[in-house]
DNA sequence: TAGATTGTTAATCGATTAACAATC
DNA sequence: TAGATTGTTAATCGATTAACAATC
């Protein structure tokens, strides 16, 4: 079986899946596969890169390290993406797994704070790959407001609220000292934003429950290296 | 019990743990409380701030938004570190927390890269609040090079292996294009490194297994957030 | 001493892995 | 058809929670 042939296969799975995934009843899923997740779509994206058509959970699963079980169970959630005896196609799983987590969503976000950190994730790919569009960046800063970064304009925050409601924003990104970080989040909440990307360190108190708020703590991040580090320290200091 | 006396029952352990601290045999703890202890941590630092003395497992509990249990269970892998009928004295107790988490190991870090991540993180105040220090920047950009950020200087990339032996680096900080970063890690092993900091996205491939990588996927963690959002508009469209 | 709260063991719950029948 | 590999159930493993005796 060529590559072309394997290439209908996943058009067919795809037309399948069109008329079924409205009516599909979707179960609950853990969070522990839900993070597991965008490293699938990291992966499958490098395997499209290298012309890779074709994937078994076990040559999968040498990749990524982890068992050929895990990733049968964590794709298993959402319903039967491979072939008994094919194995997964693999850009037919890049676009289910996609489809998951939303990439197709064009969601609308925007950045508050343009220091350092929000001009290093405005110029990041990673929204792009991810569908995920930033249309404006908001600062206090007057000598910042009106500039660009990466084609995006900083806006003065007086407009946070009409510009979130009328361009129907979806993500704030925090990017601002923390001790700000509270009083914005209630003002999203009231300009109908649904998602913070909260890059404060401050844990947000919010009032309006459908709010998901993704916190980024790069100070954990940082202290679990020390303590391994702290850890090797010890072992060889007891040789 | 006033608090004079709390703060002596914390310097008593204090003392007391000097001794056994050498001695004690730490068996394996488990990365699941690993990953929590940074945010004991955190917690512990705030309340510190706020002037109080003394924290019970329950009280802490609800704070932090966990079970008391769990609470105790992870301290418990280190060390007895409370006291029947009293609870936790929090100084204390964020004290051993920080040593075990390497607070007090004066850890020396150079970010690789100094573009607008680099330089974020430099100006962060998280390093230092973790006992590390930032000696220095290295970047291939010939403008960058000399110039200093949050008063830390930006070296040439040629210089990096040198730098790092004469001064004893523990960490870098990858913060430079994905494509450079196998590279310089490799570089970075030889350079006598024991921990590397990822930024780039890129999965590292390492010689040498005594160096410990800790890889930040900011993408995956925005696609979390896309996940929910997602999930959210879906139920939004079956009312 | 009585009350409070830890440290720790036992019970429960959830997540991972193994195994294999179904089927491409 | 025979071989390969999935989807799925059952077994194992680990992590969380509950309970309570120890003890401050």
């Amino acid at each position: 079986m060529n590559n072309d042939e394997l290439e209908i296969i996943g058009e067919m799975q795809q037309d399948l899946e069109i008329g079924e995934s409205a009516s599909s009843p979707k179960a609950y899923v853990s969070p522990a596969v839900i993070k597991r997740l965008p490293r699938y779509f990291r992966y499958l994206r490098e395997l499209i890169r290298n012309g890779k058509m074709r994937i078994s959970s076990g040559e999968l699963s040498k990749i990524m390290n982890v068992t050929a079980s895990q990733i049968r169970q964590d794709l298993n959630c959402f319903g039967g993406f491979g072939q008994q005896g094919y194995g997964y196609n693999v850009k037919y799983l890049y676009a289910k797994i996609s489809e998951i987590l939303g990439v197709n969503c064009n969601f609308k976000a925007v950045i508050i704070g343009a220091g350092n950190l929000g001009r290093a994730l405005v110029r990041n790919p990673m929204f792009t790959k991810r569908g995920v569009s930033t249309v404006a960046m908001f600062d206090i800063d007057k000598s910042l407001i009106g500039g660009t970064f990466a084609g995006v304009t900083v806006h003065p925050m007086e407009e946070l609220e009409t510009f979130c409601r009328e361009n129907a924003i979806d993500i704030a990104v925090l990017t601002l000292p923390k001790e700000c970080a509270q009083e914005i989040a209630g003002r999203l909440c009231s300009a109908g934003v649904h998602g913070i990307w909260n890059f404060t360190g401050k844990e947000l108190d919010l009032l309006i429950k459908d709010i998901k708020v993704v916190n980024v703590h790069l100070g954990d991040s940082l202290m679990t290296l020390c303590y391994e580090l702290n850890l090797l320290r010890e072992e060889n200091e007891d040789k």
